[in-house]
DNA sequence: ATACATTGATAACATACGTTATATAACAAC
DNA sequence: GTTGTTATATAACGTATGTTATCAATGTAT
């Protein structure tokens, strides 16, 4: 009797409008009449789709969650060896193109909302032990001593976190500039040094 | 003629009160009429010492980093050696107390508006290069090839941001975890375990 | 003591928001 | 073709915001 809609397929087009609109906009541009705008509907269709804003925002942040953990799963798929495996992951965390510093920019903006909504705080943690579990798994073969894997990954994940805040943060037009990116890199690769002879890691 | 007032300490109550605003609850909450109760006044009288919010936030923004860099610049003077200098310093740039923590939280919220701000954006990137230098001060004694002072501070400012970051992102209710402090303060141990035998540093 | 500029409180204003209600259009089922 | 349910658009409602205007209180300077 009703419409055929893949209501499933109509909320992800909410969702991907939420991220284009906080990724160039900000958080509290996307307000319902401003995404839907961007998902070319009106405020009642999208109603339609989500109880109130709320819902939207934690669906589009565990949206990206997810995707960002997909991508991670492929890289760490891709790589021959397992050196390579942790820097591939680790490359792939960082904003160095458009789509990745789009999500950046949304897990930015939703972080500091987080410091003041515990649902938000719980989405980002859930997907923060994915994250530091899909690490270990990575790292874990290039460490000898197993005490030292934690500290191993508490040190790779604050490196990543930081660099990249930096590049989401200090665009303010929107461009990624080159030589920050070659900066994140080389860092990256000083850290991973200790790793590369593998069987043999230097903590420290 | 005027009643006497000090205008500059009237701001800078003002900006102390939306610190507290910000810090508790978030950006967002910091409106003209909450900022304004919070420090016991009214907007009428808020209105009178800035002439719109952003002038407020801007000047609340530039306050915080002015704070924090006086205490960065008394941590580096308390320490005895160049190696305690550098340990400080970070130990220093970190969420450990109460009121780092407040700091921390106030530039986490205005980071998610700078990507949409150029004002913001420009404010971050002064305070980010005084930090910066402050650290290459800190550091250079410390290295043996100036080729390694750059990369060495990239690491170390993507260290502490991403530490910090964790540490004031992940706390809804308010309260610093012991247990995070004290890997923080590991992690960073850990790293710095290569300045420690100064004149034959080890970049790596 | 009086004048008067500044402080600060109260309130109005236009705007934008989330939400809710209502009306129209679309389409599958019978 | 008629019916009935869903999708979508339009619009109203109440609320909160930044801003601006107005008015009373304050206290120094003359």
């Amino acid at each position: 009797m009703p419409k055929a809609v893949d209501r499933t397929e109509k909320r992800a087009e909410f969702v991907a409008a939420s991220w284009n609109v906080i990724a160039s906009e900000g958080l509290r541009a996307a307000t319902l009449r401003r995404v839907a705008s961007e998902a070319g509907c009106t405020t009642g269709s999208l109603t339609h789709y989500f109880p109130d804003r709320r819902s939207l925002l934690v669906n589009s942040l565990r949206s990206a969650h997810f995707e960002a953990g997909a991508r991670m799963l492929k890289a760490a798929e891709r790589a021959p060896n397992e050196f390579e495996r942790l820097q591939a992951v680790l490359l792939e965390a960082l904003p160095l193109d458009a789509p990745r510093m789009r999500e950046w920019r949304v897990w930015l903006a939703f972080w500091a909302e987080a410091m003041n909504d515990p649902e938000l705080a719980n989405e980002n943690q859930r997907r923060y032990a994915e994250w530091r579990n899909l690490l270990s798994d990575v790292v874990s073969p290039l460490v000898a001593d197993s005490a030292d894997l934690e500290p191993e990954l508490d040190h790779l994940i604050a490196l990543v976190d930081g660099l990249g805040l930096h590049l989401a943060r200090d665009v303010a037009d929107g461009r990624v500039l080159d030589a920050r990116q070659r900066t994140c890199k080389d860092t990256l690769g000083r850290v991973l040094l200790r790793f590369e002879v593998a069987g043999s890691p230097v903590s420290g």
